[in-house]
DNA sequence: TTCTATGCAAATATTTTGCAACTCT
DNA sequence: AGAGTTGCAAAATATTTGCATAGAA
């Protein structure tokens, strides 16, 4: 069962589709070249051009978020989905681990006279458990 | 006032003196290359590649924190200050607008046991007044 | 058939790196 | 003097673009 509506004018084509599966069984946002690697170890053929091309097109749509991770040397992208959902990022190996709640809820910015929110994006960062206990013990 | 502590063992250059000069009177973060041309613009010589080199070198002795910013294209720079900020970023002209007062205060997050939390990053998105009424006007 | 999407190559943009010359301490 | 920094050029990485062909409607 699809998660997504399929934005008309759209053509579907294998290449598409491979990226929405790919993103739709993602838990943490991926990289263009995440994407790209997960649809040829599938023996499926694309180029990365054409997944970069994709994502564009999908977050103008409004069916991906483009977001950068951590210290951003490269963009992310994930589904958008009905839920809100926020990642926490290990600053050692990168992890992505999915928050459970969000803390904007019923927030609201002093700002808001002067600029219109239209939604936001947080990011924790700090060390996994696997990073936190390999650093204690190698005593770094 | 200088508002920052020069680590020690980093020797004072005039290069770096014009790169702290500059973060310590942005209100909002800043690009290397838009260090690098206030540099230039205030009549002094450096090159990008130092700039970055500096940037780098802050970041990695925890004066300055690097962020993206938006749907991140770029590596944004800011000094660490005492005071704990976020922002707002327009999506239309990106102009970035700092937000007084921080949701995640008194948040504890459901992750804690699996994942050491050192900070966290909010970024809201939007229109800023401008864009958003000329958003409006011209009914685009 | 017609319009759009993709393959492919080549360009662009951002950031990093190597090394010799220079400049702080 | 000696170690750390910068100028400069060239490389590395991520992403975008142009155009002819292939594929969906």
């Amino acid at each position: 069962m699809p998660e997504i509506v399929w934005p008309e004018g759209l053509k579907k084509t294998k290449q598409r589709d491979a990226v929405v599966k790919i993103l739709e069984s993602a838990e943490a946002p991926l990289s263009a070249p995440d994407i790209y690697a997960q649809i040829e170890k599938d023996g499926q053929a694309v180029w990365l051009s054409t997944v970069y091309r994709i994502l564009e097109l999908f977050t103008e749509k409004g069916l991906v978020t483009k977001t950068p991770v951590l210290d951003g040397d490269m963009a992310y992208y994930e589904l958008r989905r009905h839920d809100h959902r926020h990642y926490a990022v290990c600053v050692d190996c990168h992890k992505i681990v999915p928050i459970q709640d969000c803390p904007m809820t019923g927030f609201e910015p002093k700002i808001s006279d002067d600029f219109r929110v239209l939604g936001h994006r947080i990011e924790m960062y700090g060390y996994c458990k696997d990073c936190d206990k390999r650093n204690k013990s190698s005593k770094e």
